[in-house]
DNA sequence: CGTCAGTATAACAAAATGTTATTGTTTTCA
DNA sequence: TGAAAACAATAACATTTTGTTATACTGACG
């Protein structure tokens, strides 16, 4: 059977204190308790563990080699309780983030690090890709949560929608940058950079145009509202984005005006389904879902 | 207060096994003892540590984090329990050795080898140095046992004494070959090769000379008899020295005579004095010294 | 030599860990 | 669906480990 952990505890706390009186102290127990459990465990590992010299208990040659073992052990099992109990207080823990890449540059640094500040032992793996692959990696358990764009309907996926508010943006010094706000007859000789065609986005804000009898002049096709910033910003052309985006390039060349009719961007937060999530997973979601709200409708 | 090793145990079985049943099995105590211990664990740390997921106990990804810190812990525990096991069979440990010079390339390696083939955990430290070194290492504890040539009166080193035979070493095809037994008048006009002159060995072998009213021709001081050996066989001279190191250099143009009168060379094992040493160096002394036996003197 | 600090031993109390018996739960499958 | 089977939880009690206090032993030291 293994040692029993009492006797190394004790045998350490004698290594350290020099003397089992002492050792009897810092564990908090009685001498006489030290000195059996002492005694115990020298009996079963069958060699001596201490020589007395002049008043001082020397570990033995054999005992001092044990010792280092049993330090690294007691030092382990410290380590556990302290994680168990950042476990519990949901301070440590793995937690896996699968988003749009737009995500991994622009609004979640700022939402993780404060996240991170006070959950040292977090550990984080971030993972930026398509929608379809990280609804994929969220039904296969390898993320914990997505920030995606598309609702899903897989029963071991839960997804919760989140609307968030849109702007046009114009370069620095645009015509339109006078207007206190932006219709899609204002764009019809704009030179638009939106996102791509067969994005639920995107068919919303042709719509936006269509039932005007307008006809939206597509030109440049990007996946993400932040390329489209840093684009039109560039002088490439107008947009419509997300307002979030929209602000964090915002001083960097970029106008943000009102856009009417306002096209909802459909945000969509996934997570395993049937509480199969890690609690520093949920608590995660709550702060990224509240970071949101500046930017949500309504 | 610390975690109780045997919840962790229970803990781990569980996690391994997946049921609570097969895991007490695993460990050799009955179902509801395991229940039981898993049932204060989570208690005492405060989150759930399994879901039931069709028949099998999965652990939470909390609870997934810490099983394995958990695991290490376990090992570490296991290895105690092997290196005890070994520290009591003297098959473990730390044996460092401070030697002449000569000892480090000629008698020691196979010595320590053969010793350490059935002791895989035995760790060596063999350090050559000077005999005024050897000694304080002894002293001060650094090294276990010391392999030198002068005797100690330090209180703190035990020293063993253990005389051995020397021989004369002549080149390959030396006039002084043919004779069976070599004496001092054999070598006056012979260019000597020979340990310091402050050497104990050389003040005998001086000696020797020195009563029958001889001179003997210095030429070559070395503090080794390995490199006596071979700079005679290298034709450099001859040279009276430890049988021991001229066995070893046999064969690479060395001849061996008797040298008449026998001066023995005094080899001296250190020990640190009062019980102070492991087990294995008193064990690794012992093998020594037997491997001596053949070129001992009587 | 007696004192003192420290250690070991004895006798017993409390806590942890084990047991068997039994009762709830799920899962599985006819 | 519902009964059998498999498994987990609980209860009541035995055993072992770990703790306690009281006291005897031991070696270092003035």
């Amino acid at each position: 059977m293994g040692i029993p952990l009492r006797q190394l505890e004790a045998f350490h706390a004698v290594c350290r204190a020099g003397n089992v009186t002492k050792a009897a102290q810092s564990l908090g127990i009685s001498q006489p308790a030290v000195s059996r459990l002492l005694a115990t465990f020298s009996g079963s590992v069958g060699f001596e563990l201490f020589k007395k010299e002049g008043g001082r208990m020397v570990p033995t040659p054999e005992s001092a080699f044990l010792l280092r073992e049993v330090e690294r052990l007691l030092e382990n099992l410290d380590n556990i309780g302290r994680l168990s109990i950042d476990l519990a207080d949901r301070r440590a823990g793995h937690l896996r983030i699968a988003c749009l890449p737009g995500f991994a540059t622009s609004h979640l640094p700022q939402v993780l690090a404060g996240f991170l500040e006070d959950r040292p032992r977090v550990r984080v793996t971030l993972e930026p890709d398509r929608p379809e692959r990280i609804l994929e990696w969220i039904i296969d358990e390898h993320y914990d949560c997505g920030i995606s764009d598309e609702l899903s309907t897989h029963p071991m996926v839960e997804s919760r929608l989140v609307g968030m508010r849109t702007v046009c943006i114009l370069p620095l010094g645009h015509r339109l940058a006078a207007r206190s706000e932006i219709r899609p007859e204002d764009l019809i000789d704009e030179r638009m950079v939106h996102t791509r065609r067969d994005s639920a986005f995107f068919l919303q804000l042709n719509e936006a145009f269509a039932t005007r009898g307008l006809n939206l002049d597509s030109r440049l096709e990007t996946r993400q509202f932040t390329a489209a910033c840093m684009l039109v910003a560039a002088g490439a052309g107008v947009s419509v984005v997300s307002e979030m985006d929209a602000r964090e390039y915002e001083g960097r060349g970029l106008v943000l005006r009102p856009f009417v009719p306002q096209i909802p961007h459909r945000l969509v937060l996934l997570l395993p389904s049937g509480a199969r999530s890690s609690m520093v997973a949920l608590d995660f979601l709550e702060v990224f879902e509240a970071s949101l709200e500046p930017f949500r409708i309504r």
